[in-house]
DNA sequence: AATCGCACTTGAATCGATTCAGGTATCTTC
DNA sequence: GAAGATACCTGAATCGATTCAAGTGCGATT
């Protein structure tokens, strides 16, 4: 039989870990250690550190001494274990490349820091396999809730995660059916906004760059751009030139192909699903065909990402409010973790129009 | 006195957790759960885990049907608590914004992919507080490693994380002291040739645009140019002007500040600390003096972020391997985890001069 | 038939912080 | 001075996964 005492009556533990250890310093100190030391009981200095009220001034300094001597730092394995409470977040991020998602990382990051919270962080890439690695993970470090722009969807996945009192905010993307909390920017009406301002400047033949149209807001974004055109007094046409990714390099590639066509064949706008499509178009015309924007060719993008007012030519957008963004989603996930009976809301900003260079009145107007 | 045994003798945990819980499936099923449900012990749960050769056939197939059932999914807080590994990392980030940093950080993810591992996220935006608090909270959460582009001099700092067990690898920084390994690109060198390429195209009179000097890699390649320069068998000047950031507005700012002055003593070049930067002057050189560029004052970054390419003047810059970098910094993290032995290394990369248009050789050449 | 090795399983002890029932000392109140 | 309230402290039990000494069963060897 065992002696149940054992290791647990008083065992001077600070001095027979520092045997067992050999080279000292090397292992850190546990509370234990602290209590010892400070002359106390390891659930006074638990009590120090979570409940001061209730721990005499004189334990506190005590403790606090002991602390500073030892160099102690918290185990939060030990704590998340049994307090069940988690210092992380996670973030699932649909393109890291994307300026317009530094920003809105940034903006929950500095909610973040205010509760003493860090961001795990994970760039999907638009891939399935990663999204679901990433929550995979983040599942296991049982983090305190998830922000997530989503890719596929993922709604069973987010039902599970909420059964296991993790819930996930929805970031740049509405919640279809209000069963989990979300903040976007409306990208239908921001797409109408868009391609509303080019039919006023005088724009008559519109291309929509964008894709995959697997991502909500191409699909979005297009679908307002129509609603604009069918609204139109005037007859203005619409085609969709389809990107295989929301990228530079792919608006170059979307943009050459557009002038590569007899002249009278090109619109005389495009409106591209993101700046990054948008500062790819606006290259490959500028650089690659010599073209005149906004005068025979317009371009305006969607995000506002910080380079948009340094392109070549300055590109008009529309600004989605992108740190409040990153800041509302975090500031509701932890509402939620307080109390997880709240009900889902959804959270939509509008986005803004920014005209800038790059839609200039057209001429022949 | 205490019943030894009670709770241990193979209570039906299962049973009691959703006797107790009431609302089924609340809970998150732990090992035992699955012990229970596949008929074996806990211990062969694990070993079917962790080391599946040592387990029969038979178990591991019941094991993972249990886990399938149950939805289980394995508790890192306890894992980390008892055996001491940490499938998360630290990165402590200068500048959130730099799409330079955003690249690096997505190798280093790349690579932590590849190892389930997660990377745990802090923008410093070179804040020495921040910097701290993102330090403490990687030490409370025990992080398998730590990369860092540091602000201040944090070596004490790192050295007590050693000594905890944390390795740190420096990004972007080489380490003076060699305490510590690091994967850095040379910037002396970059700023010589970057400065070079300027005299090679005819330039004599350079501004160097960049700060604050608490930054290395500012003073770096600061210190290169000036090599370039005393080196140059012709007379050239070198001036500085000094920013409070590296950031586009800054550069703007800056930009601005050096053709308010008389046209006479305008410089014929600038070499921006970063692209940020260089982007920034661009603009203004561009936007709000009409000035050519490169023929009256051409401008060099340093970076070659992507956005440089698609600038109102496509950017020449001093291309760093950021990908690479995150991803070399990772791998030396996880060797050194490995094996704590391992002697500090430091990696060090050749920054790549990329020619655009914004440095085209002077026309009065 | 005894002995040994091999393949596999078991379950108590453990990691470190938190919790909370129970305890002690001091102060109030009538 | 007894009863009760208040303030503070103590330490065993707990969270869930891992570890490892001890044990079981079976076939091979002598």
């Amino acid at each position: 039989m065992y002696n149940c005492a054992a290791g647990q009556d008083g065992y001077p533990f600070g001095v027979l870990r520092g045997f067992f250890n050999g080279e000292e310093g090397r292992m850190a100190a546990s509370i234990r250690d602290v209590a010892l030391r400070a002359g106390v009981s390891v659930g006074t200095v638990s009590n120090v550190l979570n409940r001061p009220d209730d721990v005499s001034q004189d334990s506190i300094r005590r403790v606090h001494e002991a602390i500073a001597e030892l160099g102690y730092v918290r185990n939060d394995a030990a704590r998340k274990l049994r307090a069940g409470v988690s210092s992380t977040v996670g973030f699932v991020v649909l393109d890291g490349q994307n300026p317009f998602f530094g920003e809105v990382v940034r903006g929950a990051e500095d909610e973040a820091s205010r509760n003493s919270i860090a961001i795990l962080h994970g760039n999907t890439d638009e891939d399935v396999e990663r999204e679901r690695m990433y929550l995979d993970l983040f599942e296991e470090q049982q983090v305190r809730g998830v922000l997530i722009s989503p890719y596929s969807d993922i709604n069973p996945r987010l039902e599970r995660l909420r059964a296991r009192g993790i819930p996930a905010v929805l970031v740049d993307r509405f919640s279809g059916d209000g069963r989990v909390s979300s903040v976007s920017v409306d990208s239908v009406i921001g797409g109408r906004m868009a391609v509303e301002h080019l039919i006023e400047t005088g724009r008559r033949r519109i291309a929509f760059v964008g894709g995959p149209f697997e991502i909500r807001q191409v699909t979005d974004r297009l679908a307002g751009a129509r609603v604009a055109v069918d609204d139109s007094p005037e007859p203005v046409e619409i085609e969709v030139v389809a990107t295989s990714a929301l990228t530079v390099a792919e608006g170059a590639a979307a943009g050459a192909r557009l002038i590569a066509r007899p002249r009278a064949d090109w619109p005389d706008a495009v409106f591209a699903a993101n700046d990054l499509l948008a500062l790819g178009v606006l290259q490959s015309l500028i650089v690659g065909g010599r073209i005149l924007v906004p005068d025979e060719i317009a371009v305006i993008g969607f995000d506002d990402i910080a380079f948009a007012a340094a392109a070549a030519v300055p590109l008009s957008s529309m600004r989605q409010p992108s740190r409040m963004i990153g800041r509302t989603a975090l500031r509701i996930l932890l509402e939620e973790t307080d109390d997880p009976g709240l009900i889902p809301r959804q959270t939509v900003f509008l986005p803004e129009l920014v005209v800038r260079e790059s839609t200039r009145a057209a001429q022949r107007r």
